[in-house]
DNA sequence: CATTTTTGGATTTTGGAAAATAAGTGGATC
DNA sequence: GATCCACTTATTTTCCAAAATCCAAAAATG
């Protein structure tokens, strides 16, 4: 019982958790994209049915799916903990995620109707008319942003008629918002209209069966991890 | 207690399973992809409690992970079951283990050294030493190949220093495993010589590091693809 | 003093019983 | 004869306490 929908309630409209232990994945994976648990330490149990006002066994479902996801490594008897950010990780990371997507992309490019050019378009105006801020702390702006910027990448691959690859897809942008916090915290001016410009290239793209599509969204994917990975690299490890 | 490892067994040079969860899970995962648990029925918690010897947490645990991986399909508070094969799937699964494996050999062929070439041309060889037998109902001798055709494609892509990608294609080779039965069934003479050549040149592409190599490993799974296909609509489904 | 063994407490892991949900059954009503 | 509802049964989901395991510090040994 309690507040189970304490910090999640990002993306809403998704169907209802039909089980606690289904909530508890929803919260505690929300819990671990914002930061709210830090990398490297590891979760006590109690902690967690403190936290959660829910048992042992749903607590233990959830950080089993966690941990297949990636999201969280377990050590045999020791607990789990999410693994601290690393440029090996990173990259590999948006590898699997280029190599996916570029996939997915072909394959949305081959059997996208109208419709689905229709809901590119509308995810991109309504990601253009939500600029980046120009206060980098505007936390609620930052986020409305992010939705939007999700929801337009979303668009690109929806018409993909490949559950299993969108799913993976889907897996590999939860462990990019890992990184989502080192992002926007640097995020200036230039990086905006730079990131503008690739965006509308490539909807023209897209839309036009240009050829040449996947390969610009492979470059802007790897022009994200560049930015990301030059504040980690100087950054390093902020908690423990 | 009692037989832990009923039905497993296979692989046996990775750790020892630490926890009763993990013994389940493993035998469990075997016996998928062994076709001994039937795609459609679905899975009673009271039968794998009888079947595996443990308690209900461990199995829970077990069954949360395999959904995870996609190897059994989860409905709210009716239950696990193991995913109907399909045409559909099969081309999901294929087209995701391509992606992966073309850009984990690119790394591999990167960062490959000596030593990788070596264990290269050791799996190769032991490969070709166990030829597949005209008998095609020898299940002890087509285990054994696939065993090495297994360790071939596994020393393909060790060199890569990516170890989410790898995780990832071992378990698209598990979800593949599940169409062994329907692909070994059906070997004949001709696919024989025809796989073997493929393995050739693609293990002499990779050590000279043809840039056509990634190609090639392409077409390689498109072909085992392309078989499993065929026969798939065919016999369609055999259970329930 | 360095190294190993023991011990105590904290934590994870496990089994079984209770609660919640879904499916099946039979009978009454229209 | 078909439809709906209360009731029973089967199954999943959850809570909780006992057992197994791990870690670190104290004690013992060489």
């Amino acid at each position: 019982m309690s507040d189970m929908n304490s910090s999640a309630s990002i993306p809403a409209q998704t169907t209802p958790p039909r089980t606690v232990a289904e909530a508890t994945y929803v919260a505690l994976k929300e819990d671990i994209l914002s930061g709210a648990v830090l990398p490297g330490r590891s979760l006590l149990t109690r902690e967690l049915i403190e936290r959660y006002g829910c048992g042992i066994s749903p607590i233990r479902e959830a950080l089993a799916k966690l941990v297949a996801e990636g999201l969280l490594e377990a050590a045999s008897h020791k607990g789990v903990r999410v693994p601290l950010p690393t440029v090996e990780d990173l990259n590999d990371i948006y590898r699997i995620r280029i190599a996916l997507e570029r996939e997915a992309l072909v394959l949305a490019m081959q059997h996208g109707d109208d419709h689905w050019e229709g809901q590119i378009l509308s995810a991109a105006h309504r990601l253009a008319n939500a600029p980046l801020p120009e206060d980098p702390h505007d936390a609620a702006a930052l986020r409305d942003w992010e939705i939007r910027h999700r929801a337009f990448h979303n668009s690109l691959i929806s018409a993909a008629p490949a559950p299993r690859l969108k799913r993976l897809i889907a897996q590999m942008v939860d462990q990019t918002e890992r990184y989502r916090a080192l992002r926007l915290a640097h995020f200036g001016p230039k990086d905006i209209s730079s990131f503008i410009r690739e965006h509308d290239l490539l909807r023209d793209a897209i839309i036009a069966r240009d050829p040449r599509a996947p390969a610009l969204l492979a470059a802007h994917f790897e022009s994200s991890r560049d930015f990301v990975q030059k504040y980690l690299e100087t950054s390093q490890v902020e908690s423990v």
